[in-house]
DNA sequence: GATCTAATCCCCCTATTCGGTGATTGTCCG
DNA sequence: CGGACAATCACCGAATAGGGGGATTAGATC
């Protein structure tokens, strides 16, 4: 069975040389070919592409809005961005929106069928300044979202049920009316929570609990 | 100027094939070839390689440790992680400590040259497998890391540095020690604070600075 | 020169948190 | 059955935080 694809892109040139293009592989099928994305997600239904080709640029919603709203409504929908951006921003609000690849527009031809073929088969292609600057923002993300392994502070389920209403600003008060138990014993749950935690205020504990994703 | 690049691999039939290979590129240079990673610093400052290779399983210290010290100490090599693994954790903490690509060992004779080539001309070489993994680990991140257009609450200069006291859980007093100035100046930032963030106590504070990382 | 803002400081009073110590109940497990 | 532990509640006193008010100084802005 051919892979299905579609192309959003708002210059005709590209589309019609892009379907010129996939027609020399027989593995491939053009499933449809569109200059905005304004109505997207039933293009996407009746067209019914394993892949999809996404331009940035497009006039109406942006290229990354729409690949939101596929990824959203059919999950198994596989995104190529394809673009001239390479601005950190917008490389890295294409990948959270969903895209499994993204190569840039400057050497797109001889790269494209490759990359299709790349992404069928699990991978993501994309271009090399584009997969060093992906790699560089995971190295930058702050530290409490890498995987340290996150010690275990041997908190009992109560007792961390008492902390998420700590960690979200609750006095004692309110998380002992939340909780249903008197302030008492929210006093002694945070006590412990305290002596586990090796801590010794609620900014601490809100701190330590964030930064070590506990809640 | 050859690049010049050093192997960390325990296995020696791997070394020397892959020193093999290499020669066969004249614009490829041997700076060196280690068993082990226990003196990686030393090994490094010495063979003053422009690229690392590094595998992951190691005896004594792990491949990943090694580049965490070896980039810390020499930010400007870049590490092309070669391994047989490919857990998420492993590849994740690998690009952490600061690797520039990743690439399988299965694959690896006929894809190390063009990774190698890539990697010196401002790329990131993975293994497609490698490449999907690290996408959906952007995608999957929690939303407070991801670029929202975080509000500006107008904070002052000095108003952020107590806030940031705050967040790593010292009291009034200590703050008022750490800048020098008197606990009662911290309590009237720490007003302000309070006003400007919509908050009321320094269990929200943390929580709403750590979420929307003001600090 | 008048206005504005950041940064500093002070007082009063109340509310909340923190540390220590102790007790009761029920459940699970060997 | 006895021990371990989670979960509940209680009291005391000290420390800290929070809300309200008002004040001065030095710079920037106009």
């Amino acid at each position: 069975m051919p892979v299905r694809i579609a192309i959003f892109d708002d210059n005709k040139n590209i589309r019609e040389s892009i379907t010129l293009l996939l027609q020399t592989e027989p593995a491939f099928e053009m499933a449809g070919s569109f200059p905005n994305v304004l109505d997207c997600l039933d293009d996407v239904k009746k067209s019914n592409p394993n892949i999809v080709l996404m331009d940035i640029e497009m006039p109406g919603m942006s290229g990354i809005e729409a690949v939101r709203l596929i990824k959203k409504e059919f999950p198994g929908v596989l995104v190529l961005m394809q673009t001239v951006f390479e601005d950190d921003d917008r490389v890295f609000d294409s990948i959270c929106a969903g895209a499994s690849g993204y190569i840039l527009k400057n050497h797109l031809n001889h790269k494209l069928i490759a990359a299709i073929k790349e992404l069928q088969f699990g991978g993501s292609p994309m271009s090399p300044s584009i997969a060093r600057k992906v790699l560089n923002k995971l190295q930058q993300l702050p530290e409490y979202v890498k995987p340290e392994a996150a010690p275990d502070y041997h908190l009992t389920p109560r007792e961390k049920e008492v902390l998420a209403c700590v960690v979200n600003g609750l006095s004692y008060k309110m998380i002992a009316d939340q909780l249903f138990i008197s302030y008492e014993t929210v006093r002694t749950h945070i006590k412990n929570i305290y002596e586990k935690l090796h801590v010794a205020s609620l900014a601490e504990v809100v701190h330590k609990a964030m930064k070590e994703k506990i809640v």
